[in-house]
DNA sequence: TTGCTTTTTTGACGTGACGTCATAATATAG
DNA sequence: CTATATTATGACGTCACGTCAAAAAAGCAA
């Protein structure tokens, strides 16, 4: 099962190749930018080659947002395993987003591009499903820490609301708002000048509306945050991060 | 400065009929689905006419986008105007956006795509000078709400906080959740059956966590909101709405 | 090694759309 | 009514997508 003849190592070196090349042109011009006459002059193969591999251009912006999405669960891991207080261990977690824009920004973009219909909708089902397993575990992770924080008293669910609820809230306002500062021309006219304190802030409104204890400190919480980010950027794998 | 040669007249009536058929195809195929040649074609006219209006596709987007955040400014506005306490008018806000969500999807879709450096970058400064101001304007129309509440004494700004970032705020939580709503695939695998109840909670823990008076009761604004969305929907322009 | 089958690669081809621009048509003004 | 300015036209050059029949390479069996 796990031989692999020459030629099949060829192909599998190709398609990371493949992968590679695409990163930056996706990023940088979406769909568009992304040029098959390009990638296979660049690998000196014919274009029918890497039709072999991709049916189309969106099958490869999909496939970078399965990279890109695995590369966030790897932060979320990372983050979550710190041992803290199951707030802090949230905050790690938001922490992870950022750093994930920060460092990763071509995967960041890449992943944008797949939230459209247009692009979406000529995607194979087979690796939709790929994509909707690593995003659900991402999901998964984050809930872990709140109901470890129920588990623990920090907690209280109010009726009808569920752990996935707060999950969503999370992802609502963090992902929603590192969207927002990438995108948004008008920001810097609203006055924002912070964007990644006023996120953090208003994640931590949020869970002091939720009654999730300990309540929001200031001080402890920008230790703690500059604790995790240096942790989280030491440990990004080398090569990914454009120096 | 008002006369208009029947001219002048006939081209701006030309354009709107460009935008009006370039909604559609937006909306469902992306930039790639919107095609010049056929705008010509279905207005028959050549295809250098549309392009003496619009230099080219993705300024089309970008005029589309202007269109949607206007509409979004008369939602807004028509909640605002409502008199209730600042939370259930913050609250209306809230319920104009899933509105303009579901009534205007075209144009919610066509937002999206401007978002992206790839047609950003192509569009002229004039007109994205307009999108900027029309954003800012929603965005002052939310923060007068909140302006409010303090002046009425419901809320009070901790240390270091804006009314600005609160309005980010609710604009990453709201937008962000509606997005991730109508363009996540995992969201359903997560369990999230009812994306707008969590939005809602989710928003109303933010501002319980911000200390703004009235506290979330659930009875009451679930009152409230119906009564705001029966009133937005109402009085939404005839026309755009498709039945 | 040789010959046959399967897999993979190739690149010319058909298609379709973009944006341009010299030219033609039309409108405006004097 | 003519001259100038404005607007419309559509053929053209360009580019890239995705296809597919034919060729090349790889795998395999004797």
């Amino acid at each position: 099962m796990e031989t692999l003849t020459p030629k099949q190592r060829e192909i599998r070196l190709r398609e990371l190749r493949i992968l590679e090349l695409a990163l930056p042109m996706v990023a940088s011009g979406g769909l568009a930018g992304l040029s098959m006459e390009f990638i296979a002059q660049e690998l000196r193969t014919a274009k029918g080659t890497i039709y072999n591999h991709f049916p189309n251009k969106e099958e490869i912006v999909l496939a970078l947002a399965v990279e890109a999405v695995d590369r966030r669960l790897d932060l979320f891991n990372e983050a979550v395993v710190m041992r803290a207080t199951s707030r802090q261990r949230i905050a790690a977690i938001g922490i992870a987003c950022e750093v994930y824009v920060d460092y990763l920004p071509d995967w960041f973009r890449a992943e944008q591009l797949i939230r459209h219909d247009s692009v979406w909708g000529k995607t194979s089902q087979k690796r939709q499903e790929t994509l909707r397993t690593c995003e659900t575990r991402c999901m998964h992770t984050v809930a872990g820490v709140v109901r470890d924080a129920i588990a623990a008293g920090d907690l209280e669910l109010a009726d009808s609301q569920r752990v996935e609820d707060i999950v969503f809230g999370l992802w609502s306002l963090t992902h929603g708002g590192l969207v927002l500062e990438a995108t948004s021309p008008s920001l810097a006219d609203l006055g924002i000048v912070d964007s990644r304190a006023a996120i953090r802030r208003n994640c931590n409104a949020m869970l002091d509306g939720l009654g999730w204890q300990p309540r929001y400190e200031p001080k402890a919480y920008a230790n703690w945050i500059t604790q995790v980010r240096e942790r989280l950027i030491g440990n990004l794998p080398v090569g990914v991060v454009g120096t």
